[in-house]
DNA sequence: GTTGTATATGCAACACAGTTGCGATTCCGT
DNA sequence: ACGGAATCGCAACTGTGTTGCATATACAAC
């Protein structure tokens, strides 16, 4: 609880210092996120939340909302479901693993996106790039 | 006609290849496909057969079929979608370019993802690696 | 050529992620 | 404490992809 009152503590100075409003689900779902390592899913944060449910519609909104003050970061999985995560500043510019059989992703630290060598066809302007190696976790592997 | 009537012998040919059934479907398909630099999406297809049109269902099913067979590879976009080819066989390991406006994608076929140099989490067992750059593309520029 | 059968197709209905419009609620500066 | 803009919650919708099952068909055996 300590853990969580912390992340609720963080959550809420983070969010005063958009200098936007501070309001119980922001909170609530920067929390969460700041809670735990892992990269969330839209239905993972659901579950988490729990007793303090919150409108499908509400979640999606917040999620867009943290990802634009840039307190989150935005990754896709290829199964074309969205996942987040609060930690740090990085996750732009390293990539990630996801498990094959359950999804779960992890991040990659020491693998930047910034050591590949680009050559873009004429004309295109790079602004992210995403690098995913898929396979099984360690939990997964028989 | 004739860079299409080509493409249709080759598509016959690959399909007689696996020796499964050749059906309309998968001809029409894979060679709508082996007839374009583009990496497709399910919707890019049906557009393309346009009177030859065939179920949804179906198509999703042909696709997963060339799959399966090798004869296409599927990349995950950004938006969501799954995109296909039946250029070569590098899809695997090179990577790609997707416009965030007209999500279009691009293949980058100097980058490698073997480039890449990979330390993964202990128990993780790697399948692919996939390096998605995004941006606006040449059209897309202002 | 006919016929039999495994295989593939087409239809209907569904599952799930994410979006839009809008009226009701709430944060927060005054 | 108040007022208004920002945010929330509900309902309805879009789009991608999936499942179950009856019908049609490729192709091999005759």
């Amino acid at each position: 609880m300590t853990m969580q009152g912390h992340a609720l503590d963080l959550a809420r100075d983070k969010i005063r210092g958009t200098g936007a409003r501070m309001t119980a689900p922001r909170v609530q779902v920067l929390a969460a996120m700041l809670g735990t390592q892992r990269v969330l899913s839209h239905r993972d944060i659901e579950d988490m939340l729990g007793a303090a449910r919150l409108d499908r519609v509400t979640l999606y909104r917040v999620l867009d909302w943290l990802v634009e003050q840039g307190l989150a970061h935005r990754i896709a999985g290829r199964d074309r479901v969205w996942r987040f995560s609060a930690t740090g500043e990085a996750h732009e510019t390293h990539g990630h693993f996801q498990c094959n059989r359950c999804g779960k992703i992890l991040c990659l630290d020491e693998l930047s996106a910034h050591s590949v060598p680009l050559r873009l066809p004429a004309g295109c302007r790079p602004e992210r790039t995403e690098l995913t190696v898929t396979g099984l976790c360690a939990e997964c592997t028989v």
